[in-house]
DNA sequence: TGTACATCAGTGAACGCGCGTTCACTGATGTAC
DNA sequence: TGTACATCAGTGAACGCGCGTTCACTGATGTAC
């Protein structure tokens, strides 16, 4: 459970850092990455940075507030996952086609962050939060979107194509993101833990065609 | 986040205890009932046993060996729920109708257990854990099966029913229950934490209805 | 049935730890004149 | 262009806290004789 650093104290040249908001927040989304929500732990941000304990508390007013902006940098990190799995979606002429690649990318670009940036992902969804209507910038990707705003605008753009009517729309992102944030939890920490990458992109199909189908 | 208890301090008369485990462990379910898995500190479930801190260790080895024991309680618990639920099932003479009904049931348990003992519910989820073919005791219900055993007898039933066509039997426990703890997840700590009960629970339905026709 | 004694569940005191946070300070920077 | 000075980002030391865990102990219980 030790994380005391045995290398070398990052000695800085000047009496300002320059940069040490950034610094912390940096060094507390590694913290995360690494070990998730708990292990953001202030002191040891101040340490990474090279700094006095109480140095942090230029920056922020508290812990929570250092691990409140390590979870807006989390989600927005998710954001752009998943933006970046919509951009990889091949255009098609058919908007039905192109809306459905659409709304699977998302849950791909998801299952993928939870995956790969497990740490990350447990701190994005750590603390009870509404995401909703949230338009904290820090919390978005490129395009301004949080990740469940993401996923509404794809179902949007597929009862634009005709390809889910109208009346299904309302709270089809509840029905949607329950299904692949489920998944995600049953590989990180439930009984697909210990399953192989494949075995788990087959079921994510699956589960993606499912949740299409179902809607 | 004081857990301090004002309380008058419980006065034993005999020196032995008695049961201690067993208050321990009852100590350690209340806790984890009203805060989750952080909440199951080892010196506090001794303060409410009424007994010294390091009485715990006749009958834990560490503090993590109390935790487990706790978690193993809450899957019990949970699997108790999802057998309460299955048992209010309306027999059918239609096996077909009783198989979609037992499985809905399972959905549903689980559910009501997320949200009124959500303490416990991601307290049995809080650590890495392989309940596939675990069959602990303690962690199972009446019929002798853990939460992810009676899914997967549900969805047996309906194979046999016919509802459920044999191949898609395989991995359909993942999908069914990916959906279901997603939605758990949702309301317990997500956007949907401040909905009605009302329309919660339509939501579920809504859910388990995609899982049917999904699977 | 009564007594000696081994067992072992609980006590009391203490430990080291790392945490978040507060205090009075110091010294580099940028600005006003 | 040079100097006085206000600002405020960082320092150093300390705090109280509650935690898990270890130590040598004590005294109630149940068993062998």
């Amino acid at each position: 459970m030790s994380i005391t650093r045995k290398t070398s104290p990052p000695v800085r040249k000047t009496f300002r850092h320059g940069d040490l908001r950034r610094a912390l927040l940096e060094a507390g989304i590694e913290l995360a990455r690494k070990g998730g929500p708990n292990a953001v732990v202030l002191r040891e941000a101040t340490r990474r940075a090279g700094v006095a304990p109480n140095a942090a508390y230029r920056h922020f007013s508290s812990h929570n507030d250092l691990l409140q902006a390590v979870r807006a940098a989390a989600l927005s990190s998710l954001a752009l996952a998943i933006e970046a799995e919509i951009a990889g979606v091949r255009r098609s002429r058919r908007p039905a086609v192109s809306a459905r690649a659409t709304l699977r990318a998302v849950g791909t670009g998801y299952l993928k962050f939870a995956l790969t940036e497990t740490g990350l992902f447990r701190t994005a969804f750590s603390v009870p939060d509404q995401v909703e209507g949230d338009v904290d910038v820090a919390k978005t990707g490129k395009s301004g979107l949080n990740p469940f705003q993401l996923l509404g605008s794809a179902l949007d753009t597929m009862v634009k194509a005709g390809v889910l009517p109208p009346e299904r729309r309302p709270g089809a992102e509840y029905l949607a993101w329950a299904a692949v944030h489920g998944l995600a939890f049953l590989v990180i920490e439930g009984p697909l833990s210990g399953s192989s990458a494949t075995d788990v992109q087959a079921l994510a199909e699956r589960l993606l065609r499912m949740v299409e189908n179902g809607l």
